[in-house]
DNA sequence: CGCGGAGACCTTTTT
DNA sequence: GGTCTCCGCG
């Protein structure tokens, strides 16, 4: 193996993190100071002095985080990293559990569910229980959201509702009541959500020490990135796997957390020096991402947050332009100075893809979108609804998860609901009838089953078994994708929706993303834990990467970075968010995502704010510019001593 | 009992 | 724009 020559490619303080020996480490990195490329060269460096990569853990935020990681130690070291764990938590969790699923009631053929089959099992919970519904009693996704809050936090059910929903306190026996009714229901059914991929696998470390030593031995060196937005139950894992040898090295930035809707708990690396006081301990403050002009204005607003570890960034990169406040009246206007710009830019010699546009939530970005189709501009979308969770996935994947797990009484209801006069009421018939067979996937081909629901139900599930019996030979997905076209399905999208090539040109790339799995379960599996599609490609291929401008949340730009940034929506209300103010600790959130927008951008940086907005037809509300912006720009002060300028937009 | 149409309502962020 | 609910028809 030829030696990497770190000192070619990084600076002291990184050389510090690679080259400090066994024993934890905390790595506090700024913006932009190279944390991810330290924690890379750490693990080639961990594989030069002759550590297996089987038993190395890269504990990442994204799948795709750690797939780049990967391919770029794979250059370094030359190495076949197979044996490599490497991905997210729920990923790792979801690979341990497989093998162990048994332990805790479960089956090893489990499937994971999403946030929507959750909630449709949680109503159908709150139903069964007889709750009487004419009350204000909360629906599923609210109470989704307690217990998964509740999962993630280690807090009692009776405390997330009196901390977050107070008016739902009245309710809180039947809460407590479905919350326990839908954990039964999960193993029934034998599937997993989200959140049980980290429950559980906390569990199965805590209470079966036989497991927790096979893979505290297994695992000798623990690396974590954005361990700042990590929540209890994963920093208990690291500290159970890590408790023996204690290889465990957590890189995150306390100021970067911006994930504690979902129970990310930053006083996890703040007291990480107190859990761990041998760990070696790293600050990184050089930033070598943004002009300082940039870095200035990211530094003058973070400081308005006083819960922090104190640091200063500072510029390796010279002076730049300052950013840019973009007054517009509303979302139009906004749009068309966006798109405008982006022309000049292009003119100048910027490339497309040296671009992003960044926004709070989802809709801020609608207007914009349009407008970038209607000018020409190629864009794509890291927002929006994810792959996995559009209808006609859904359909097609169903049919796989009853195959794999016949217990799956979400699947086949889905399934059977395609067929014509099955709803609701006649799936949960033939439910009753399947739930009771031993082998439910082969009595299908009795007469009992096509009768069991009634004379209407017959066309449909004769249908159905058709269908059924073409893809049970398969254990290849493609062609049960085939096979699920042909049968019908291909019509029923006719049918149903109008841009039906474009769906059958996703189930085209489901098919051929398929073809990376050995099985059916990792495919499912995976599948489920996947953003979306075209993102993970995109990782392989860089080198045809098409010239388009990205268009995506804060949230998700997480780690990324381009030349010029445009941050629209920068109007209170919208950032901070109205909703997101009202959460304990809200404005100090708000005010990471709006440190975490800033500092993506290494050249231009353009904050867009729009006076007026539109809100549910004919009423118009006016906006003042995001107060993030406003305490940067004091009244009494000189315009000059802004961190900012000032763009007039021109009316036409 | 299924289903299509109409209308109301709301839309934070995600593994 | 999507989802949920309600209503009336077959």
């Amino acid at each position: 193996m030829e030696m990497i020559d770190y000192e070619e490619h990084l600076n002291a303080e990184q050389l510090g993190v690679v080259t400090s020996g066994e024993g934890p480490i905390l790595v506090i990195a700024g913006a932009g100071s190279g944390k991810t490329r330290a924690l890379t060269y750490r693990v080639a460096r961990l594989i030069e002095s002759g550590v297996n990569p089987g038993r190395i853990l890269l504990a990442t935020f994204t799948n795709k985080a750690a797939h780049s990681m990967l391919s770029r130690v794979e250059s370094l070291v030359d190495v076949d990293l197979g044996g490599i764990w490497g991905g997210t938590f729920h990923h790792v969790g979801n690979r341990i559990l497989r093998r162990h699923a048994p332990l805790l009631g479960y089956e090893n053929n489990y499937t994971i569910i999403d946030d929507g089959d959750s909630k449709q099992l949680i109503n159908t919970s709150i139903t069964e229980l007889g709750i009487t519904k004419s009350e204000r009693f909360p629906k599923g996704n609210i109470l989704g959201a307690i217990i998964s809050l509740s999962a993630n936090t280690k807090k009692s059910i009776e405390d997330v509702v009196l901390q977050k929903y107070p008016y739902f306190f009245t309710f809180i026996t039947d809460i407590l009541k479905v919350a326990l009714r839908y954990r039964i229901r999960k193993k029934e059914l034998n599937v997993m959500d989200f959140d049980d991929l980290l429950c559980n696998w906390e569990e199965l470390l805590s209470n079966f020490p036989d497991v927790l030593d096979l893979y505290a031995e297994r695992f000798l060196h623990i690396l974590v990135d954005e361990y700042q937005d990590t929540n209890i139950i994963q920093a208990k894992i690291l500290d159970l796997l890590a408790g023996t040898h204690r290889n465990l090295m957590v890189v995150g930035d306390d100021s970067q957390s911006i994930y504690s809707f979902r129970g990310a708990d930053f006083t996890n690396i703040i007291r990480f020096p107190e859990k761990y006081p041998d760990a070696h301990i790293f600050k990184l403050e050089m930033n070598y991402r943004s002009t300082s002009e940039i870095l200035h204005l990211a530094n003058m607003s973070i400081v308005n947050n006083v819960k922090q570890f104190q640091k200063e960034l500072r510029a390796v990169r010279g002076e730049g332009i300052r950013p840019v406040f973009v007054p517009t009246r509303d979302v139009i206007q906004q749009a068309d100075f966006v798109v405008q710009r982006i022309n000049e830019l292009i003119d100048e010699g910027i490339l497309y893809h040296e671009i992003a546009v960044l926004y709070r939530a989802h809709f801020h970005s609608m207007e914009l979108q349009m407008e970038l189709v209607r000018r020409g501009i190629p864009f794509e979308i890291r927002s929006g609804i994810r792959f996995f969770e559009q209808a006609h996935i859904k359909d097609v994947t169903a049919f796989m998860r009853l195959i794999v797990n016949p217990l799956d009484e979400l699947a086949w209801k889905r399934v059977l609901m395609l067929y014509h006069k099955i709803g609701q009421v006649t799936a949960q018939k033939i439910w009753l009838f399947i739930s009771k067979q031993a082998d439910p996937l082969s009595t299908m081909f009795s007469e009992d089953f096509i009768n069991c629901a009634g004379r209407g139900a017959v066309p449909g599930l004769t249908r159905f078994r058709n269908t059924l019996k073409g893809i049970l030979d398969f254990a290849d997905t493609a062609e049960i994708i085939q096979g699920v076209l042909a049968s019908g399905y291909r019509e029923y999208l006719q049918e149903k929706y109008q841009d039906t090539s474009s769906r059958e040109e996703d189930l085209r790339q489901l098919a051929n993303f398929s073809l990376k799995f050995d099985s059916l379960p990792d495919f499912l599996s995976d599948l489920a834990l996947l953003t979306n599609i075209t993102e993970e490609t995109e990782t392989r291929g860089l080198r045809d990467r098409e010239e388009k401008i990205v268009l995506t949340t804060i949230h998700q730009a997480k780690g990324l970075e381009w030349s010029v940034v445009f941050m629209i929506g920068c109007s209170e209300g919208k950032i901070p968010l109205a909703r997101a103010l009202k959460e304990p600790g809200g404005e100090d959130e708000e005010r990471r995502l709006f440190y975490v927008a800033t500092t993506r951008a290494k050249d231009q940086l353009y904050f867009c704010h729009t006076a007026v907005d539109f809100v549910k037809g004919m009423k118009r509300k006016l906006l003042n510019p995001s107060r993030f912006i406003k305490e940067l720009a004091p009244s009494h002060a000189d315009p000059d001593e802004f961190p900012f300028d000032q763009w007039v937009v021109d009316e036409h």
